[in-house]
DNA sequence: TGTACATCAGTGAACGCGCGTTCACTGATGTAC
DNA sequence: TGTACATCAGTGAACGCGCGTTCACTGATGTAC
């Protein structure tokens, strides 16, 4: 099933270079970041991701839209009738940043992306959507406002922890960050913990 | 007062430097920057700034060391009799990053600073010390585990709201970012609000 | 099934540019006498 | 107060390098007959 490594049309160019692109991107950081690099490292010519995405930018909303799918899939597998579902999005939320650090690296950084891209745009109102769904399953079922601020707050919170977690070496109380986030949701009643 | 713009030894290479620097990152994130910019945009010659501060981690290391600086005297102004004197310095936190989003941008990528660097280490140990004085002042004081959790909550939904505002268009509920944050907290009784 | 042709994804040589770094230098400042 | 000297912050010319971009090209693939 592998094709030639050369081969022309190998038909996986986009897979190829948006891997080593998440390659890069883990060891290095955006910053560190040239299509020239990543063509070597995905072993294609060098003019070869350019042709394809167009430029950097290009490259990295493809990275963001499919980063946005992914939390959109992952917010969405939390069935609807989960008691604390919220809290499990949050949870889900957490893990998808710290399973997917190089999408989630790219994902909420608007300088480097383009932003009218519609898979883009589609992909962000699909979790976004997620999001509302999780907020609207509350027991209490707030409106509006109220209900805006909720979701608010619990987006804060797990990306507020996400971020701290993969940008530091923050201590973990227990081993799995993903169980601290569930605990230091529980104490926050507002979210809709017991 | 002002010294002629090129003369030798102008005494302030560092804070021109330092303050064309958080220009660019403000303006073009911190991707974009380079030496040989901040030297033009500081009216130094090229090779200036590399001859201070060594490299591009040392000059993006004294932002971040400033940037916790400011963060930890901004904490540290709230007074120790404040009541619900966590939820000011959340408060605080989120004014800090909106204020100062160049430094904000550069204090959580460690993979961008020297992370040893004596000034560094001090000015966050002074940062995270303030923090830990805001979580013992709760009026229950909660102990050892229950604290850190508590200190963990707080600083991640302060870190995800900053964060989000500064990186996306989030809808603000009110004008200010600030008041917002504060009426947020208010819902979340675990962190010590009424 | 075989042949001719259009398409276009990917190639590779060549370009000019801005970058960080090196290094011999200059001249302002501080100190010793 | 004046003179001599050491220091070292900042200069500017020169370097080699990796970058993005351009452009004529190649050859695999799909379609029409």
């Amino acid at each position: 099933m592998t094709p030639s490594p050369r081969a022309y049309h190998h038909g996986d160019l986009r897979r190829s270079v948006l891997a080593a692109a998440l390659d890069a991107i883990r060891d290095d950081g955006v910053a560190a970041i040239s299509l020239r690099d990543l063509a070597r490292r995905a072993g294609v010519s060098h003019a070869a991701p350019a042709h394809h995405f167009g430029d950097k930018a290009g490259l990295l909303t493809a990275i963001a839209a499919e980063g946005f799918d992914l939390l959109a899939a992952a917010l969405d597998e939390v069935p609807d009738d989960t008691a604390h579902r919220l809290r499990e999005m949050g949870v889900r939320y957490v893990e998808f940043a710290l399973g997917h650090p190089s999408h989630f690296a790219v994902m909420f950084q608007p300088g480097l992306l383009h932003e009218a891209d519609p898979e883009l745009v589609a992909a962000r109102d699909r979790s976004a959507a997620a999001l509302r769904a999780g907020v609207d399953s509350l027991p209490d079922s707030p409106d509006g406002a109220e209900a805006r601020r909720t979701g608010l707050a619990a987006w804060s919170l797990a990306h507020g922890f996400a971020t701290l977690q993969l940008s530091t070496s923050l201590p973990t109380l227990d081993d799995d960050p993903a169980a601290t986030f569930r605990t230091l949701v529980d104490r926050q009643p507002g979210l809709g913990a017991p």
